[in-house]
DNA sequence: TGCGCATTCCAAAACGTTGTGGATATCTCT
DNA sequence: AGAGATATCCACAACGTTTTGGAATGCGCA
């Protein structure tokens, strides 16, 4: 009865075919792996039968034996974010093709990782381990274990951890916007962003970069950094807004942190009778917030997240497959700018006309 | 060199530590699972040890003799919808404190369940099986594999298939809504809908229901059809608004699909210079996409997102442990109203004041 | 002392697969 | 025909755990 009780669950074994078909059970594992070793007329049975039956080897006998487990984690704050769930189903995309699944591991409600949730992940024995967190208290849980499994790999740079790391340029993402501003004729830019994250900061920096090598002029006045907890709130956006309008020196283009940011300047700046772009230009980051319902279509920064995912992805198989770059590397992709209505100035290269 | 490797990534074994103690593998087997059989100082020594060593269970040798993988899988199109994201994140927060994981299966690009993913769930012995999809093809692939494992558990009714099921009652979160606006005076309230999906169909029956209950008469200039495809777009909510809008008939109060319908709507409103709610009062369904940008607070119907997925995880773990409800049972929750200002009048109870 | 009975431990057999080291045929070339 | 190569196949031992059916020990009690 337990017994029984087993099968029906378990499903058909090797052996059930095995004795059907008279051979071994060493030619069916070969025969359905394409192994050389099994001749072509066998190898044809062999995969009718299991087809009939229905056949399905059992993972977990497999990976007791070769010690992988075709299971690649993947450690995150939240999906709620678009950020994440983005991420999320494009590595689910491209590993599934080479048959791994993606266990996932959030961290919701208390932003640390707990103990227990990182016992469960390595006794999993994970072929890979992924981690994209924005905040950085991650690190000090998984240091210890992660040293251990060579094949992990981090989205954001966790200092002091080896492993392979995929990010977007932060600097190059707060600079190309700036440049682009710039380019459109923008003399007094200013910028909404935050100051509270590793991301905030290197954008900033990439902000002031790029004013600096255009010659222009960095002004205090013209940074509003926000709460790390506000920074998709549209309505944090527009009171930045209001802050930078109220200056005597009103600027003529704004870079945001991100979109939401930038949605609620952008109707700040509209509510108060100035024209976009062409008195203010406006860019945001990310690409992932672009709303249908916007009076003036979003310039931004693409993350590329696709690539990036694909890229994490196409690591670890690497690394998986054995041809090992064993040195963890760490590329860096280019973000791409977006140009739409907020920023499309008309008169391009038209400079100092206000 | 190969087994020197393999123990460096596999980790410490029971063996090891039976060498060290002294003991045999089965006293620390039982010793690790609070086993009655095994004495209190020895099962101290043991796990002192255990710690020691770090020792983590190897689920796949595990799961190979109990026949169990604690592992769940969660099929879903995408996460990119916030519903999806939120059952994710609760239903993996539910598992996880009893010691399962959650695969997740996205089909993000064609809503088809490809067979050769089907063929890796059912490959790895899954506990459990969740499915979360609004979209009634999945069911053809996986009505033939889900009649085999019992222990599956779908979200939305899918016909022909022997599971558990949880839902929420989505008649009554359209009645829910209508019957709200008719409490605060509306006697003209229009309904802005989706036709082609059965969580549609089923939210305008509870809407045509609590009219006709109501004594108020269903007009069909009161309805407007939106295609599957712009469901979410706040662009085609203000569209379906304006053509309201246009009737000679104007409504006194709409009842949305969901809350993006309903945030176009509430521009379009705005902007033809009526006031909300009191010339016309606003919900929406789902209270996924509240906005703090909103010009006027939206009131909703609250899906119970936690809820549902925590009765979806108390469903499975009840099964998973042996007292097993073996027939399939349905439950069904009852969404909440969510009142803000969108629908909230001063005079309530004034009826038929326009 | 000898008997029953807990308590505490263990050896051995699973679980379903893969890898190793042959064994047995079949072909090729001299 | 005989030697060597080449193609097929197979028995057996892993992999790390749980489960089963005892075996040993210590105890009270007659």
């Amino acid at each position: 009865m337990s017994l029984l009780d087993k099968n029906r669950v378990l499903g058909t074994r090797m052996k059930d075919s095995a004795k059907d078909l008279g051979v071994s059970v060493t030619t069916i594992s070969k025969a359905l792996r394409n192994h050389p070793q099994v001749g072509s007329k066998m190898r044809r049975e062999i995969l009718a039968r299991a087809r009939e039956l229905n056949y399905r080897p059992n993972f977990a006998a497999r990976g007791l034996v070769t010690g992988r487990s075709y299971l690649v984690g993947l450690v995150a704050t939240s999906l709620h974010h678009p950020f994440f769930a983005e991420i999320a189903t494009c590595i689910s995309d491209a590993l599934k093709k080479s048959g791994y699944s993606l266990i996932v591991s959030l961290s919701d409600h208390d932003s640390n990782i707990k103990k227990q949730e990182l016992d469960q992940l390595s006794a999993r024995r994970l072929d890979a381990l992924i981690i994209v967190s924005c905040d950085l208290r991650v690190e000090l849980f998984f240091r210890d274990e992660l040293q251990k499994t060579a094949d992990s790999l981090v989205e954001q740079d966790l200092p002091g951890i080896c492993a392979h790391s995929v990010r977007v340029d932060d600097e190059a993402a707060g600079a190309r916007a700036t440049e682009h501003l710039i380019d459109m004729g923008c003399r007094r830019i200013a910028h909404i962003g935050c100051a509270e994250t590793t991301v905030g900061l290197t954008r900033l920096e990439g902000y002031r970069g790029a004013l600096v090598h255009a010659g222009l002029e960095f002004n205090e006045d013209h940074i509003v950094r926000i709460s790390k907890d506000d920074l998709d709130s549209k309505l944090h956006g527009a009171e930045a807004m209001t802050e930078l309008l109220s200056h005597k020196s009103r600027p003529d283009g704004v870079v945001c942190f991100n979109d939401p940011l930038a949605i609620g300047a952008m109707y700040r700046i509209l509510d108060s009778a100035w024209r976009i772009p062409d008195d203010i230009a406006l860019i945001g980051c990310g690409d992932l917030y672009y709303d249908d319902s916007l009076r003036v279509p979003l310039s931004s920064i693409d993350q590329r997240i696709p690539e990036l995912a694909q890229e994490a992805a196409r690591i670890i198989l690497r690394v998986l497959s054995g041809g090992v770059p064993r040195k963890p590397k760490s590329s860096v992709l280019q973000p791409r700018l977006v140009v739409r209505a907020s920023t499309q100035r008309k008169e391009v290269g038209a400079r100092g006309e206000l």
